[in-house]
DNA sequence: CAAGAAAGTTAGACAAGGCTAACTTTCTTT
DNA sequence: AAAGAAAGTTAGCCTTGTCTAACTTTCTTG
């Protein structure tokens, strides 16, 4: 069975980087996720090792890293968060810098619960467009 | 002009519970405070003396507290956020031990546009019994 | 293929925010 | 009003996550 994991938003970033990081350019190395999280590259490797010694990843020494399975699962799953919510508040017609700010800090304090009725929300709104126009006119309201 | 504050997820907790203990016991002890928070309370001692540094509220050591005007609104705005994720949630049936987490979290991370934007939604969603019915069936299924 | 550039690492510092233990002040109770 | 209880404070420590400066390894390029 696997352990429970107790991540902080921290490690919850990094992973979230990495993988997309993995995924659009084939690889994570550590100056690219210091420009992407906007941190140095120094705090980078300080977290890699931590997560090297906690499982999440693979890491070699001035070479690089690979997402562990378990690792990959927190990213996917982070992601999954980041994706569900953005697909929310952009319904409901914000901006998309509003938007990205918002939804990377919420998204480490979302149960799954929460999740899936923000989901199952955002799939019945899309069938809406009126009630979706009318929230939008109100917000933009004053 | 009112400088813009900084404000931490800390310094919010604080001032939310600080003005929540205020509103129903006519004032907030140190005591009170570290056990609402569940902290110590020379966690709290300390964070108040802070608190009372950036004038978000006047400290007599020994004596008591109250909020200054600035902490008052930000604490008051801090509610305000609280209470409409809180509505939110709720109109998605979700377990209020579940919303009382999410929010928690939550609540620090959320700017005046998206919460405009929820706020909206919120009073458009109560119009629609049978939207809501089916967002709550299809979260609670498996 | 050697030297400079780029990337990565280490060491040491710092801020936030929490803790415990020990001490002080205030309150309560007799 | 004195003594014990409750509340508050201080000092010192810890963890997380960041930083800069200095150093090492790897890459690139003439």
């Amino acid at each position: 069975m696997p352990t429970e994991r107790h991540t902080s938003a921290a490690v919850e970033d990094y992973l979230e980087r990495i993988l997309e990081l993995i995924n659009t350019k084939g690889y994570a190395r550590v100056v690219d996720i210091a420009q992407s999280l906007k941190i140095s590259q120094a705090s980078v490797t300080n977290m890699i090792q931590r997560l090297d010694g906690e499982g999440l990843l693979k890491y070699e020494k001035y070479r690089g890293l690979a997402l562990t399975t378990a690792g990959e699962a927190l990213a996917r799953n982070i992601t999954q968060r980041h994706q569900l919510l953005t697909d929310f508040l952009k319904l409901l017609g914000l901006d998309d810098e509003v938007i990205y700010h918002d939804v990377e800090g919420m998204e480490h304090h979302i149960s799954p619960t929460t999740l899936r009725a923000i989901e199952a929300l955002t799939q019945q709104l899309q069938r809406q467009p009126a009630l979706l126009a009318k929230v939008r006119k109100q917000t933009d309201e004053n």
